[in-house]
DNA sequence: CCCGGATGCGAACACCGTACGCTGGCCGCG
DNA sequence: CGCGGCCAGCGTACGGTGTTCGCATCCGGG
């Protein structure tokens, strides 16, 4: 009977089954870690990430990621600064093109966001790290559309806070959607016709909203999505557009 | 030696000691269920709560709790319709002043959220149960300002979005904020100061918003807070403004 | 060559959400 | 009045969670 293979018997206590202690490929390490850990909230979303569930993805135990991470929180704060950097800002933004250039900013956050839809399920539980390297650079970016395009420093801040809060408490209510629908394995269109008769039936006594409903029967909800935040970063530009008269 | 007392001792076996079991005041029900549960949720935030503490509160155990509630979820659903009972919205809108009537909804909705901050962390888990009886009765009402206002309905329903999705944006990240202030203990002010040096450290290669935190030095940051919300929202009523001509 | 710090990890602790089956009181029907 | 069925409440149990702690082992530097 030949031995059995040397492949992960280290609990077999034998000097000839132990395995050989060669570190594995990369051994562990703080990037290493974030970078399993959003693979694993991309594919399966906040729920699936345990720190068990992540050790034995890296081939490692629970407890030995806490040698780089001091918290699962930590870590998912990591990941979500990992995160923006895919915000695409401007580096030398045109004044003349102020709104172009913001609108750029703005779909290229959400876009972010509807990418890694868990993002929406943290961002109220840590206002959004503001300190971290990737969203500061985001923000000296935008910061700089605004001022090049004439709004002095204190209200280049409110205005970018504007700007903010409007797109992701767009993207958020979106990304919440697309969990559910993730969930549920549908695809967007026939979630939408099944969900239909319950909110109708939820809208009975309300006409503005059951007229509202209606009319959107039948359009394909995802570009009803798309044109919705456009209509709304359009009103939020007009907005700032005002104050630089 | 005196018999031990005969409350709460149902697992020691001995008829004398069995509790009467009178109906305790008023049994349980969903209603109660959801009242205490936001009163746990108002009181230590949303990671107290679990479905054994509720139980205890009410002199229950955690598993009785289902036979009136499918699942946590669901009960987490029930308590946000029910805050958003709160939200205030004018039953005869004035077409003339419909930008304070908007503003007023903004505002009721805001501070409804900060009065329960925990919901920021659950918005991005449920879009935000847009079939829950109290948001619909909200969002007809303030679907009656737009329409109206001069909207056509169609419109009314995107500048709604818009508004909603800046208002809970910026609650949102107010939110957090508090509740990291919440879970310090501290003080907004003195958390504020303590919080500096590792803002300024962190911003020190971003002159833009170096600047920015340099300008808000040594201001109240709750009036700060709510003066960047007014400002946001002033803007947003004017990209809507824009649109009635 | 040897030692000390860094690193991985197994076991353990205190929780969590919830499925299941029992008990015992209540209500309506015979 | 008696009784049978229904159902609210609950004890137990299962499989999971984040995190602490102490031990084993490895690696680099004196």
């Amino acid at each position: 009977m030949p031995p059995t293979p040397p492949e992960k018997q280290s609990t077999f206590p034998s000097v000839w089954t132990r395995p050989r202690p060669t570190r594995e490929h990369p051994a562990l390490s703080r990037d290493h870690i974030v970078a399993e850990a959003l693979r694993l909230l991309d594919e399966e979303g906040i729920d699936a990430l345990s720190m068990r569930r992540l050790g034995t993805r890296l081939n490692a135990g629970a407890t030995s990621l806490y040698r780089h991470v001091a918290n699962k929180d930590e870590l998912i704060e990591l990941a979500v600064d990992e995160i923006y950097g895919e915000i695409e800002a401007p580096v030398h933004p045109d004044p003349a093109n102020w709104r172009t250039d913001m609108a750029g900013c703005a779909h290229s956050l959400r876009t972010t966001i509807l990418r890694h839809p868990w993002l929406a399920s943290v961002l109220g539980e840590m206002g959004m790290s503001y300190l971290g390297p990737n969203w500061m650079r985001a923000s000296e970016a935008t910061l700089n559309v605004l001022t090049t395009a004439g709004f002095p420093t204190d209200e280049a801040d409110r205005a970018l806070s504007t700007v903010v809060a409007y797109v992701t408490g767009m993207a958020t209510s979106e990304a919440a959607w697309l969990n559910v629908l993730a969930r549920s394995g549908q695809d967007e269109r026939t979630m939408v016709e099944h969900l239909w008769p319950a909110a109708e039936e939820a809208a009975q006594e309300y006409p503005l909203l059951r007229e509202g409903y209606a009319e959107q029967r039948g359009t394909d909800p995802r570009a009803a999505r798309e044109e919705g935040f456009q209509y709304g970063l359009d009103r939020v530009l007009d907005g700032l557009e005002t104050r630089l008269k």
